[in-house]
DNA sequence: CTTGATATGTTACATCATAACGATTATCAA
DNA sequence: TTGATAATCGTTATGATGTAACATATCAAG
């Protein structure tokens, strides 16, 4: 599984992938990928970065997409819930999912210093934690796992990365 | 690693136990574990559950120890970084540790349904997750491991636990 | 005593998120 | 076609979570 987020690549050709795969899939499962929502998967692909709510909402106003919270929640909540995009509970922001094919337990590595987010894979269940849960008669539907530490720009102390 | 939280157990043993832990390493320590300090471990550790800060701050304030918001976030503050409570991301609340001696990585499993709260440990950055980020070149300092489903009870179809 | 570090009290505000309700649009069986 | 139903969107209002900034108080060390 390759993590992607902290290199450098082709921004325009990832943001053409994933957006050509969200309308594959919501096509497959007929779900309503609307101009509002399709829009916002743009704004979190352009962005690349973990952003929040009401940052979404600032590009979503200047464009007359909407202005209201509710707007903004309403298209992360759809991305979330199918996929396409992730919350990031430690920054309370999200972020496109950028292994928007494979059906996965995503796991994140968040720089402390510059908030760089690069999405990974792991699968707790698999090890100690669901020896734990399974001990305790727990049953995990769905893992948060996020790494906090030093991306390797900010490791080399070279200006963060934004 | 004995995963404290869906059962039964002596609640008033164990708030004492890690009461003393706390002090104990206070005083090794040479922190200062305030009164208000002191007092919001306690009220963690009488709730034994998630609970959030405005909702800690509540009683604080119905004792007349503090009663606006930052008394309670520093007082959480103190108790988060130095291991005597965690916060959950998920919930946006805090718990009292239940592991108060052991140097951890701590990890949570979450009912989604009447959010009762285990604390139990997990390495995630020795697995996959710590492979990974080697790869990628990020240095992992903390992880956030929450895992979300059934506790006990609620898969047994018995009421909620609360 | 004075100085510096730590802790507390308080105001004001910033940020994140959702309930509720009405208007609109898409879908589809009759 | 039409009427019923569900999905989506627009908006108001409010709730929930968290912090910056500054004043005051406490206390240990020089």
């Amino acid at each position: 599984m390759h993590t992607l987020g902290f290199e450098h690549h082709d921004h325009h050709r990832c943001k053409r992938e994933a957006l050509d795969a969200a309308e594959a899939h919501c096509a497959r499962h007929r779900l309503n990928l609307t101009p509002q929502r399709r829009r916002v998967l743009e704004i979190l692909l352009e962005g690349h970065r973990a952003m929040g709510a009401y940052e979404i909402l600032d590009t979503l106003r200047d464009e007359g997409l909407g202005a209201q919270p509710p707007v903004a929640y309403r298209a992360l909540d759809f991305l979330v819930t199918n996929g396409f995009a992730h919350k990031i509970e430690r920054l309370n922001a999200f972020i496109a999912c950028t292994h928007p094919d494979a059906t996965h337990t995503p796991a994140f590595l968040i720089c402390r210093i510059c908030d760089a987010v690069a999405e990974t894979h792991a699968e707790p269940a698999r090890g100690m934690l669901g020896a734990a849960a399974e001990a305790a008669g727990f049953e995990i539907e769905q893992a948060v796992v996020e790494a906090v530490g030093r991306c390797p720009r900010c490791r080399d102390g070279a200006a963060p990365c934004r």
